[in-house]
DNA sequence: ATTTCGAACGTAATCGATTTCGATACTTGT
DNA sequence: ACAAGTATCGAAATCGATTACGTTCGAAAT
């Protein structure tokens, strides 16, 4: 590998001069500069980012910390979705990207101790146990760091607007005449606190009142639990018209449940899901569903990261909220007079 | 941080000392060397992987490199799958994984710059255009690599058994009385030849013959191309009873068209896809489909990368068959007389 | 002619860890 | 008692790049 010693040798100077000729420094004769980047385009210098992280103390390498209960991982499109618009946004940078986990070979480090050992200038957190030990270990400690769907006090966070998501799902089916709406959610975390709130603060705003049994609790990416939601909802003696599911995947399980019942969609039952994965617009009946941005919530967690990086004086807290859209399929009946 | 240093002025013994008896060399006095540890421990160490990659050259950790011409990049699942179980080996083995791309902030390099700016000691490629100059410069560099789904001479590699798997598709529908099979196939990769190539040998074993209008081109994950395939299967004289697809994802377009066309799955028309992605089975009707093991896949990408970097010596360049397994759904009708 | 100053470049320390080659003291054998 | 061997530890170089500080030299100022 050509080294800057290397070209220093062949420029007869010395490598400190290398260096700030190749870092642009003025204290470099503009002649002498030209010259050895010349050479060093020549003989297909390229700087060793190990080396430089080690002197500088910065390796620009940000580290993402996913973490999946079910291990399926990046198996949800929603955060290989992220991802994926992270890592873009961070090369575009300058930086590379680097998964954070626990117990590295025969090292046993938690989080903080993974992203200290690789020199990770900053951290993007997202779907993880936000209450973990080892997860506010690391937001709390020296290295920068963004969550996804998660507020910590005096840190960014970059959140997809469950409120507004779930307010413009209820006013839409609303819209549509429906008034008995049944919410199925995911297991007990903020983003299920924040829909589940907005799903009763729009209710109430728009004047409806939803009985209890109407509100069901079931898992995330589940489309068992969401089928067995279902069937207590359509067990109910006054049956709602129209069911909200988590997500989409949890939505097709609930589907089929109404399906093997006979209850067709959406002529006996109208259902949306949460997400707007890529198949919901490919399967038919398109899914009504509310699709979240990812692609600009790992945009945006990327960027908020970098500032707080490379721009640390000017950097305050900040929480970015990215709105979504919502996705009109075809499940979803209107049940208004004269339609 | 703590280093080497704060331990060595702790314990009143050489950095040398230290190194050794963290690195359990047999020169150091058994007792110092326990104390070592100890005091290591109590202070916090960790290892500097910077550091520690600068002086031996191993940077122990693995580049990624996965390039998706529509740009989803991770967004398709038999990738982003086969990421997480790379990650998951590579971890157990004490390595970290990087992405490779091109043009990292203001550097303009190419994949193999990228893997030697970051030190990787080794890449798995895969999802790419094999063709690319840059990738085959990588693949014929002194950076050992394994491909996914591809060969390279005197190269290591991990393929999913395409024709196993076209085979095993072609067998089931003709057992199950089909003789009129359409192949609607992707782009021309050497994944699609070989599922071509499948596909012909087998009928020919079967001694069915195969109209030329029967073969299809479309895209992968193209729903939309599919559609449009299966349309003009649709419109031929003779029309197939059973139609195969590249993937799900374009399986469900062809679905799409076909009952828009008022063709009714399976009564009609027999279908199948490709990948078993995790909707298939939730599905209803569930698909008929091949799953291909990415989990297995990525774990012997890892392990087979991981033989390279650690025992050159012994190493001779392999090709690990994956086998997948037949999903099967509701989607193929049985045909035979008598059923 | 002497001082002053800035441009241009080099010296050497530094980041943290590893490793070669000694160096020291202590044993053992004869 | 002396040579030889062994156990244990340290000095210093090294990986590649950066940078504070020092040096040199010519030009401008007094």
């Amino acid at each position: 590998m050509v080294t800057i010693t290397d070209i220093s040798r062949r420029c007869n100077v010395s490598r400190a001069t290398v260096s700030k000729a190749l870092n642009g420094h003025s204290d470099i004769n503009a002649e002498t500069a030209a010259h050895i980047r010349q050479v060093a385009k020549e003989m297909g210098y390229l700087p060793n980012a190990t080396a430089r992280a080690l002197k500088l103390g910065r390796s620009h390498n940000i580290g993402v910390l996913f973490v999946d209960k079910t291990s399926s991982g990046l198996g949800h499109e929603y955060f290989s979705q992220i991802l994926e618009s992270v890592k873009q946004e961070a090369e575009r940078n300058g930086y590379d990207i680097t998964f954070i986990s626990r117990d590295i070979g025969t090292l046993h480090m938690d989080y903080y101790e993974h992203a200290k050992y690789r020199n990770c200038d900053g951290v993007i957190v997202a779907s993880v146990d936000f209450t973990d030990p080892d997860v506010i270990k690391l937001v709390n400690s020296d290295i920068p760091t963004v969550t996804l769907d998660y507020v910590f006090d005096s840190h960014s966070a970059v959140l997809s607007d469950n409120v507004s998501g779930m307010a413009d799902l209820v006013r839409f089916v609303y819209g549509r005449g429906h008034r008995k709406i049944a919410f199925i959610h995911g297991e007990p975390t903020s983003v299920t606190q924040k829909r589940l709130a907005s799903f009763h603060k729009t209710c109430s705003e728009l004047g409806i009142v939803i009985p209890e049994e109407y509100v069901e609790a079931a898992t995330f990416h589940d489309p068992k639990a969401s089928g067995l939601a279902t069937r207590r909802l359509l067990a109910l003696k006054d049956r709602p018209t129209c069911i909200l599911y988590p997500d989409d995947f949890s939505f097709i399980g609930g589907m089929n449940e109404l399906e093997k019942q006979g209850v067709s969609i959406p002529k006996d039952m109208s259902v949306a899901g949460y997400d707007g994965i890529l198949l919901s617009q490919v399967l038919r009946p398109r899914l009504t569903t509310y699709r979240q941005d990812a692609e600009a919530m790992g945009r945006e967690a990327a960027r908020q990261l970098l500032e707080i990086i490379e721009r640390p004086k000017e950097w305050i807290p900040q929480q970015i909220m990215i709105p979504g859209r919502l996705l009109e399929g075809d499940t979803i009946r209107d049940i208004r007079q004269g339609f």
